[in-house]
DNA sequence: ATGGTTGCTTAGCAA
């Protein structure tokens, strides 16, 4: 099974570049994050006719996440807690073929210090609440997107621009390190010690020509599926050429299934 | 370095 997950920074704006990118690669499951348009807006029938299902998690303007999937989609969950009504669109999941997929957005986090720093730092306590209280971690599960954290200095290609900023603080990099001591195995580092390979450039300040980036994007797997694991790769070129999103898909292959 | 670029929604915000 090809799992991928893809901040595509408007599904309007990429929707070529999405549809490319799917026929290219083929995976059975992508999550997408930063929709940035409501259920309504999402290029439905264009992705139906390569193959796939699709739950929408819609929301104007900002936030916004997806699960595509080749498979059979069930109980399809949005958001961290249903009750609450109105909440920013970041989480998704689903039962792909036994296994529970799970797209995140992780709030950006503005300034440290910030409101939306706090915000940050509470929504990723409750994610791992959500965790402990919808699953276990023997079973295969799948915990993808953008965390908005850069876990360690192989993570960043220039640590002087991105000390302490909400990319690299200590207490998001406890928070997300938190998530992974619940059961999950971060796969593109299992098979990457070396670091030095990113998922996000700026737009601003010559980002990606300057290879300013960081690893941003991640997709995590409980030990169970883990241990299947075949290939892992975040896909450099798709930053390339017109109109890119400034993050590109990462992708895990697993045997099982 | 308080810049720079992109996208949504229409001038300001978020990233």
């Amino acid at each position: 099974m090809r799992v991928a997950t893809w901040n595509v920074n408007s599904v309007i704006a990429r929707t070529e570049r999405l549809l490319r990118w799917l026929e290219r690669y083929q995976p059975d499951v992508l999550c997408l994050q930063e929709l940035k348009a409501v259920d309504d807006k999402f290029p439905e029938v264009e992705v139906r006719a390569l193959g796939y299902e699709i739950a929408v998690f819609g929301q104007a303007a900002y936030n916004g996440v997806a699960i595509l999937s080749k498979r059979p989609v069930s109980d399809v969950r949005r958001g961290l807690d249903p009750a609450i009504e109105g909440e920013d669109a970041r989480l998704i999941s689903a039962d792909v073929g036994g296994t529970r997929v799970i797209g995140a957005y992780v709030p950006n986090g503005g300034e440290v210090g910030s409101d939306k720093f706090e915000y940050k730092m509470a929504w990723l306590r409750r994610l791992r609440v959500y965790l402990g209280e919808h699953h276990r971690a023997d079973e295969p599960l799948i915990l993808c997107g953008d965390f908005n954290c850069a876990l360690d200095d192989r993570d960043v290609a220039k640590k002087d621009l991105h000390d302490n900023t909400v990319l690299t603080h200590p207490e998001i990099r406890a928070a997300v390190r938190d998530l992974e001591s619940w059961g999950l195995v971060d796969t593109f580092r299992s098979q990457h010690e070396e670091g030095g390979a990113y998922s996000w450039w700026d737009y601003r300040m010559l980002g990606f020509p300057k290879n300013n980036g960081l690893r941003i994007d991640l997709l995590y797997a409980t030990p169970p599926l883990a241990a299947t694991l075949q290939e892992t790769f975040m896909d450099r070129d798709e930053r390339k050429g017109k109109k890119p999103s400034d993050h590109v898909p990462v992708m895990a292959t697993f045997s099982d299934g």
